[in-house]
DNA sequence: AATGAATGAGTATTCATTCAT
DNA sequence: GATGAATGAATACTCATTCAT
């Protein structure tokens, strides 16, 4: 299945056939949504499918990690001019939150995926890579001595997984819900950065 | 459909179809694990499983339901001496680590539930009773001037999603890599009260 | 199979078996209903079922040649003191009018049991023997003179044809009509007799 | 569920499919033919069948639908170029005999459907169809005095019910039997036309 | 007489994928 | 490049009947 050549008009089905289902996917979630489903929506037969991928899996899959990619762009974007780690983190948080609350369908996308055993690998794999990011800027922090010390590893996973947990709350299904709180992100930072602690008690 | 009398070996029949389900369910999954299976496993025709259970579906469903009960129960246990708000909080985080340490078998479950859109309101309907938990807590502490003034609900989220994300990774599904890790109760704990920042900075 | 020597209690069992049978199949048709649905209406177990009865088709059988039978009898009732073969067709139209009026309960059992291969033979064999009941007396007219002469047979089947299709349509499965339609009989009568035409046109 | 586009191929196939469950439903009933059946009498899949029809209810309720349809059209065909009612009557009545004479199947079909709940409504339907048509001439002999004066609808009744149980007793399942009684529609046109009764006697 | 338990053959339908044209 | 047609394995659920107690 080396890389097909495909020609300009090729290439704007492939993408025709991406955005289609990745609609239909974040409408349905994976297994309600049939190959059939996405060549309908285009009107054209399931020959079209197959031609540009070898598989309704391997065209998910490939969804996906566009999806975590564009994550990691965008907290990359957030991140390259700030200096102080504590910032960076900061700012990573803020951009992940950002990213979700304006594309909501990559958020239904990495969702859906985290629900089927075929493609928890990635998002494991993408979690960590996110995860691996945070924990650098953890260890500067340490050794900056802004930041308490502590496996960066599991702190990393904490941020990750409560900030994941509340897009998923906050911007989930309900899709009216997601413009309201505008001040999720001055939270969550709080949250990840203090706990819940009062701070003068320390 | 009213509940069924059932003998004492009717009884024991239904906790072996409960037993050999929620195995395969974790090991296999849902969509996976055929009601076949189930009655294959113990040696019984498929009448047996109907004649116990309305459908699939609905076994899982107690099946899911009964996890996250006990559950609630062990962190129910785990706090009704303590009388600090702050130190509640942290006993029902060891308690839900411990829990799941104890019994991974039930992580598998509601980590499965998530997976499919069928229960995914149950499993959400189950956060949401924990969350309302921790948020009372919070909120005598918020009183009491030993926690930060902020979003009970939304704290209580951060917790939920931190904890849950750890247990993920950590007692994922790799079961041997279930013992190490004696310290990340503490680790968790810290997390979540604390957050990242070192606590003279504040 | 020899008939079971039945107490009084037993055969008051047997009874309530029928009478329950009779109206779920009545209400669900015959396949819907199960044999469950009947133990469960009379709170009890399968074996009383079979304790009574063969099997489902043998119960169903009983019912139906039951209600044939009654049909037959109220006929005869109704015949038994008249002399002249045309009051007595006309009084045996009327007769079967009356009875599916009265006991709709049994139309829908005598229509259902014409919907399954299984019984339609035995439904046949009721028609046969009506007509031939009416047959005798049409040719009992014929002798007389006062009946034009054509296939007795035919004609009984005729007259049957019709009678069932005036109960089926306005006794229907709609309940609330049975009540309108009190000159039905007089046109069922009519039409048997006279046919269409305007009498003095032959 | 749009209609599909057929081509040429597709097109010989769905009536290919309609044919084989056509003479397997004639033969053995609605329930006790599976979908297996007829795909099997065909030699392709299963897929087959439900690529060209959505589900075994729908291509029966599109066979009998066929059927009634051509039932009426053969009535109409005998009647468009006569202009006497009651002739309209009489060949209506001999154009419904012939047809069903004709093509026994098509009896068998609508046989088999009124067995079935599902499908009642369906055959009720057309009969109220041909029925209605029926009332139509009825009326016309009323006003012009060649009919005598009752409910036309019940009359029609009257008559379809006589006739199709004619057809039934005559061309029932007993495939042989067809042939004879070629003088039935005479007799069949008389019993609804004149009744019973020696004309004289009114 | 009666019960609850167990059996297991039977069936409509789905859908990813392949293929002839 | 594209189409419509075809494949066929896979699966939840039903229910008449039997049976051990």
């Amino acid at each position: 299945m080396a890389e097909r050549r495909l020609t300009k008009r090729g290439t704007r089905r492939r993408e025709q056939v991406m955005e289609a289902a990745q609609r239909l996917f974040a409408d349905q979630g994976y297994h309600r949504t049939t190959v059939g489903d996405v060549c309908d929506t285009l009107g054209v037969g399931k020959g079209v499918f197959y031609w540009y991928f070898p598989s309704k899996e391997e065209l998910f899959s490939e969804l996906l990690q566009d999806s975590l990619l564009q994550l990691r762009r965008a907290q990359h974007a957030a991140i390259e001019k700030v200096d102080d780690p504590v910032a960076r983190l900061e700012e990573g948080i803020r951009a992940s939150i950002a990213f979700f609350r304006e594309t909501p369908g990559l958020l239904t996308l990495i969702r859906t995926a985290a629900r089927y055993e075929e493609f928890a690998s990635f998002v494991d794999k993408g979690h960590q890579i996110i995860a691996d990011d945070t924990a650098t800027h953890l260890k500067e922090g340490m050794a900056a001595g802004s930041i308490r010390h502590g496996d960066p590893e599991l702190m990393a996973h904490g941020i990750l997984g409560a900030i994941f947990h509340f897009v998923e709350i906050y911007f989930g299904t309900d899709v009216e819900a997601t413009s309201d709180r505008p001040q999720l992100a001055d939270e969550a930072v709080a949250f990840c950065l203090r706990g819940i602690l009062q701070g003068d008690k320390h």
